[in-house]
DNA sequence: GATGAATGAGGCTTCATTCAT
DNA sequence: CATGAATGAAGCCTCATTCAT
């Protein structure tokens, strides 16, 4: 009698897939990804390799797929860290950056994944990494359109990637320190929102 | 009749090494650390596996001696700029700036692993790369405290960890897209000069 | 109420094995042995791994399986043929080998497993394998016994095996051709059959 | 100071290789392509997995290398035998039959890769696997050719597939004996070659 | 009976490093 | 000094088989 899948079945299925992947992201974000081999990931998730391998491809493939889950993770902290910022574009920009500084620094081990590696993944891992910050870049970039004619005159597609660079080395050496010698988050995401803001000319919030 | 070693053989044993180096920080940039192997770096530099390990310890050494090549090289180009800048110290910290751009700009290849993976090095190597970037981290710090209290408040630490995080990311960047698509080199580091420059609140050359 | 197998059941369950045998013997014809995987059958027979292995011990049994099916539709073309062939020895020898060659253009998707690699099985199928090809052998060895005398001197034993490899040789070489450049049937099966019996020193259907 | 290779080092290199390759074919033969494990190979030639594939690209590659081996050896025992044979094309035909066979039954290890595998390895060395045979093949249609009017009426392509096919079939099935119960080589050779002519319509060394 | 998720042994292959020449 | 053949540890991945549901 055919029987079928049950829920609970589909359930630990996912729990496993789960259970997989977020040892797989704290192991690359650790090691990077060469260092990092499938014995250790499976081992880290109480699976076997034959496991790992009904759930992703191969190793770039669950890559592939932490770095898709730190995308989903970052826009949503930023999103609703821009919800909550009012009307003005300017406020919108340093929410953006206080929500990801925030995130980042939370989630140091996942984090590091955006650092630890980058080129000699094959071309397709690159891609995907570089996909991940080029579309805060973007993001910036569009905000920058906005304000338009108040900025002072720049190029908005350096000034985007000075934006981002800027964000992302601020925290990794933040996170370089040791727990105890780290200012407090807030204060972090301050400075370099103030940085950031200062650089296309804003002051005291205000374009001037 | 005793050999003794004439100066012309510790030419030859130089320029071997030179040789080797060369080739592996082009392979390193091109492939990253994994990718490259020994037989790849012995084959382009038309000597052996046994010569190689005749003037590096292993790879790892060659890595951290083209890393070392690169600091020495970064730091030559600043301090060129820097030296036809005059006194002011706003004007040291953007010929700095400019020098670091122009030089990357014009060494794509070697710049390149800097940001090509190279983790999973044991802690390392992953330590000498920082310590590059740390370095210039160190003198945009050093500068800033000359300049004191004429900045805004703002944590110098943040703000030099962010003024070099902008102006790597920018660079690679631009290194990224296709040469015909590049703004002049020029542009670009005056771009990332005037970003950095208004973060820390000088307009005009002049500390507002 | 106590179950009882139903005949609609027992029908069913033979169905079911039926399926999974002959998309076996199609998989293992078209890819071998070792290239077809549990889970390609399977898939095939819209089954599922736990449902093969109720109706088979493991793979190697299947593989026997579909030997065995092969060999008593080879012995039971092969009978018909012979069936209808009158009294005289030769005319059987002549009509077996016709019924034989005629079953395998017919199926030459199942008769490729003949062929198709299935060592590395331990001795037990590649003994199976024997088994069909050498009771053919025993046909042949057996209708020579009877024309005893009448032939020219020969080892019985040795003719027999080039009787049987001249026919195996002749069909799947022609079964190698594309369609469309193949000879029809029966004009093979009468150039074999004429190969074989002018060996054993009959011409015109008399032994000379 | 550029030492060069000495011969003394290509020598070696050529006995690696070639025990490696021996080894290889011994092994392949008993075991057959898949259940022969790259393992297996070194440990029977004193050799270890780097060196293995410094001399074969992969294990295909010494497969192939194999079949090529047998190819010329089976080539060069038939053209010696052939040398010997005299005028007469049906004399060349018998020779190279016994050329063969002899061959065959005095490297029964080397020979049995040519059975024991077939398709499954991939098309490129089934490809070549064939074309030993195929290479027999064309030979014996060539001498057919020759012969031309003087044969019976019969499709001279399935007639030399018949022929190898009756060879190769009669010395497997040999070899598959109890060395003490085999006929002598010769007389072996007899028997098939006897059998062939007479199949070609050759009586006492002559078409009649 | 039927299912398919889970397992893990074991295969192939790469490459940093050594050492005899 | 220079060479490159040899080594073997270690990684990735496949797939036959089991067993809880």
């Amino acid at each position: 009698m055919p029987y079928r899948t049950t829920p609970k079945m589909a359930e630990r299925k996912e729990a496993r897939r789960r259970k997989l992947l977020s040892e797989a992201i704290r192991l690359f974000g650790e090691h990077g990804f060469h260092a990092t081999t499938v014995p250790m990931i499976v081992a880290a998730a109480d699976s076997s390799t034959g496991t790992f391998y009904l759930y992703f491809r191969n190793k770039e493939d669950v890559f592939a797929a932490a770095l898709e889950w730190l995308d989903e993770h970052i826009t949503a902290a930023i999103n609703q860290a821009m919800a909550g910022a009012g009307p003005d574009v300017l406020a919108h920009m340093k929410a953006a950056v206080v929500g990801l500084v925030r995130f980042l620094a939370e989630h140091p081990e996942e984090a590091r994944i955006l650092i630890v590696e980058s080129s000699g993944l094959g071309q397709r891992l690159e891609a995907v990494r570089r996909a991940v910050i080029r579309s805060h870049t973007r993001g910036v970039q569009q905000a920058l359109a906005v304000l338009g004619t108040r900025l002072p005159p720049m190029d908005t597609q350096v000034v985007a990637n000075c934006w981002v660079g800027a964000v992302y080395e601020a925290v990794f050496q933040w996170l370089d320190r040791p727990a105890d010698q780290r200012l407090e988050p807030e204060q972090l995401a301050e400075a370099i929102a103030g940085f950031n803001l200062r650089a296309i000319g804003a002051v005291g919030g205000e374009l001037r």
